[in-house]
DNA sequence: GGTAGTTACGAATTTCGTAACAATC
DNA sequence: GATTGTTACGAAATTCGTAACTACC
């Protein structure tokens, strides 16, 4: 499980829908439709029920998008935290791109 | 910035020596080293000082070290959880590894 | 000279996007 | 036949490990 499997996985449940998923992440369909299939061989179970109309959340999809929020909203933090703290102490090695 | 990556700070990090903590990871140290370089890189700080007897954490480190272990703890919540979940309703796809 | 981290470099792996496919309405 | 997700496949990018290097006692 990478951030990037989190990210599109996010993405994914938020659209119901990997096309517009894919839009939304500036990356075609089929690496992201390859991110949720890893996803859900690594988890051993499917996340999603694949409708006419896109893609529906399971139960397990809905246990796994709480904490992936979670998760990405943390990396946020983090890297955050370590800017400021970096400034704070006037450590930084690199100007921000 | 990936799990990868915060994984090898976590094991740094505790190790305060990136030979020991490869050992423990089970990978060489020059990936691990670029990882931690990687990770500095991104961030646009120095994460650790560099003292004749290992890697000794600057306070930037310090202050990642909390939302890594919190980060890796909830990635691996996640995955209990979903595979619970999975169990729960029968839905598994693929037995566990 | 021993111990530590880093850089060079080639091989293996992974990941991307285009194109083709499959399935459902 | 239009819309959706998936698979094939070759190119590009990443990542590994061995070997060589650098720095500090």
């Amino acid at each position: 499980m990478s951030i990037t499997h989190l990210q599109s996985f996010v993405a994914v449940a938020e659209e119901g829908h990997v096309g517009r998923a894919a839009l939304r992440l500036h990356i075609t369909q089929p690496p992201l439709s390859r991110h949720i299939l890893a996803l859900e061989d690594e988890l051993g179970t499917p996340l999603f029920e694949r409708v006419p109309k896109g893609m529906r959340l399971l139960p397990t999809g809905e246990a796994l998008l709480h904490h992936a929020r979670r998760i990405l909203a943390e990396v946020d933090v983090a890297t955050r935290t370590v800017r400021e703290a970096a400034q704070g102490s006037g450590a930084a090695s690199k100007p921000p791109a």
